[in-house]
DNA sequence: CCAAATGGTGACCAGGTGGTCATAGTGACG
DNA sequence: CGTCACTATGACCACCTGGTCACCATTTGG
């Protein structure tokens, strides 16, 4: 939690502080992460982000709570739409989700390297601390849309809710990162794959998922 | 690539290297790893590293590809059977290959350790190097597998083979690493589970990835 | 006008980093 | 015996780390 100081803090001073944050854990990570740098790059002493956090780890997590609130507020509308007022199939919706989600992460390089840096942080502690927030968050919003799904028949009654939310959990934000991150994709390009196509493969992967591969 | 020095290396002394640097690595990453505990731990001194290898890069590599090697070794047997000598539906007998692999996680927590290293890995360049050829070793695995699927007619015949094969990807190291490394299951509680349930747990989730979702 | 409170600062600390290199030990060969 | 190739070693290097703290500036309010 930060210290009060950090909240009475003017909102420029606070943003350049984030920013420099976000840029420096998103690259190196947490462990990898230096608080010179960060402190250098926003323009303030390193002394100060002490006098706003208590250590690295809560200075770590804030930043990273920050950011991947500022990606769910982006997220949210398109988790809320229903399919009777929109008009689309299951699978065109959580297509449409996927493709503004990459989108976003195109736009917003910082957010997108704290979201690679916490999604493959490696210590447990670390790693727990900051993406249980996160996996409830996602859970909360993801299960109404896929609750909704199958409430309204498009989604097969017997349909494994909390399975099929642990994978798009897992597939969903490696969608969104790896048009953008080498190395994690594999049998199909999703990187270096250029804007209007990297949608269509996410879609596919999508589709993939949704629809029966073993035959009946 | 090591050098030759650590090719002549009597065996003994190369694995202790080896299960040191694994324990580092793993516990701590590549760029949290440090060599000189790897060194101590392994009795050898901080010197005879660079005897062996060109620089810490060179060596997380080797350790990586060693590691992921003896675990593809432990798997192709499950990867090679085909249905008919196994008389096994295709959920079943990728079932069986999860299951071993959680099992041989279990018994092996550092080779555990080392993949999730490489699988969490954040700087583009080392996990690039890193899991290029693990990918290809499982998309060479994998892909005779899926494709038999559908020749046998155990997978519906217009299924879009490397998107499965690039879930399967992403889902299964998860799975075999997500009973005991904290902070990787969301929705499926697949940590904390014993033994006897973690197997279902697995095994519900390949039943929904195969099982298709939407109405037809 | 003083006093208290708040926030900013950067030199400083102990400790760790990857990497180097001069030195020494060892066994094979002539 | 000497010599040659190979390997092991750990003190040493320059540099960076998270964190502290004594000191200063500004503002508030009595």
């Amino acid at each position: 939690m930060p210290r009060p100081t950090w909240t009475n803090l003017p909102p420029a001073r606070r943003e350049r502080v984030l920013q420099a944050a976000m840029a420096e854990f998103g690259r190196h990570g947490y462990s990898g992460g230096s608080l010179n740098v960060i402190a250098r790059e926003a323009g303030v002493a390193k002394g100060s982000l002490f006098q706003y956090f208590d250590d690295k780890s809560d200075f770590f997590a804030h930043v990273a709570e920050q950011a991947s609130m500022r990606i769910y507020a982006v997220m949210q509308p398109y988790l809320d739409k229903s399919a009777d007022e929109s008009g689309q199939t299951f699978t065109e919706r959580l297509g449409d989700l996927v493709e503004v989600w990459i989108d976003y992460m195109a736009d917003h390089p910082l957010e997108r390297g704290i979201t690679a840096a916490t999604t493959m942080e490696l210590d447990p502690q670390v790693r727990t601390a900051v993406r249980e927030p996160v996996h409830r968050l996602y859970v909360q919003g993801l299960r109404p849309l896929v609750q909704g799904g199958v409430d309204e028949g498009q989604l097969r009654s017997d349909t494994d809710v909390d399975a099929l939310l642990a994978m798009l959990i897992l597939l969903l934000p490696h969608l969104a990162l790896a048009p953008f991150e080498a190395g994690l994709d594999s049998a199909v390009p999703l990187h270096a794959t250029s804007a209007r196509t990297r949608a269509a493969h996410a879609r596919r992967l999508v589709d993939t998922l949704l629809t029966g591969k073993v035959t009946e």
